[in-house]
DNA sequence: GCGATCGA
DNA sequence: TCGATCGC
């Protein structure tokens, strides 16, 4: 799927909201529980990397 | 605390 | 090897 195209809005470490594109995308469960998507940010402001929740129906992707 | 991931 | 991510 043409995943890790479509930005997702997501707040940088510098407190910025922005659409950023995730370098990767991947689930964070504990077994029988639901847990959350995680997304691999970068600011472009920064270059810093940082992790940020993504939709639950975002593909995984990376 | 659990889960995966990877930059630092 | 650890931090940080989020919701249960």
């Amino acid at each position: 799927m043409a995943a890790c195209t479509k930005p997702v809005r997501v707040k940088t470490p510098d407190g910025a909201e922005k659409e950023l594109v995730p370098k990767k995308v991947w689930g964070l469960a504990p077994k029988g529980r639901k847990g959350v998507k995680i997304g691999l940010f970068q600011d472009p402001a920064t270059g810093k990397y940082f992790r940020g929740k993504v939709p639950d129906d975002y593909p995984e992707c990376g």
